[in-house]
DNA sequence: CTGGTGACCATTA
DNA sequence: TTAATGGCCACCA
């Protein structure tokens, strides 16, 4: 079988990896690109993100960037809708940005510790 | 083919 | 804090 890094397989990674960040936390681009096999580049999963398939069920909302912010138009219904499934998720905006310091996600990290 | 754009990012000024 | 720059590269006119 052809094992390589057709478009098709990269997005394939990146979905994957998409759907293990856990309820309630959130994952860069970057982040995404790197746990993907597939560092510097974040703009792909934009990209794979953008083309998730209808139907399939990929918790896309908890990507965002690497500031904390929402990478979508203020101005759009999207931005919007994302911020909505993210305070359903107890993740909220403050100032615009996520609390990367509380939600960010960090494979295998336990959460023992609780940060006020 | 070329050039512009974008759900990005780290660095530098 | 904002702005520019270079890297990355799929996609489209």
């Amino acid at each position: 079988m052809g094992r390589g890094d057709t478009l098709s397989e990269n997005y394939q990674r990146i979905w994957k990896t998409v759907s293990r960040i856990p309820k309630g936390k959130v994952a860069s681009y970057g982040l995404v690109a790197s746990c993907s096999g597939l560092p510097r580049r974040a703009r792909l999963v934009g990209t794979a993100l953008r083309n998730v398939p209808p139907g399939v069920d990929i918790p896309w909302y908890r990507v965002i960037n690497a500031h904390g912010r929402i990478s979508l138009p203020r101005s759009s219904g999207a931005y919007e809708r994302q911020r909505s499934l993210l305070a359903k998720e107890g993740i909220l905006l403050v100032g615009g940005k996520v609390d990367l310091k509380r939600h960010g996600w960090k494979k295998g990290r336990k959460s023992t510790s609780a940060r006020l």
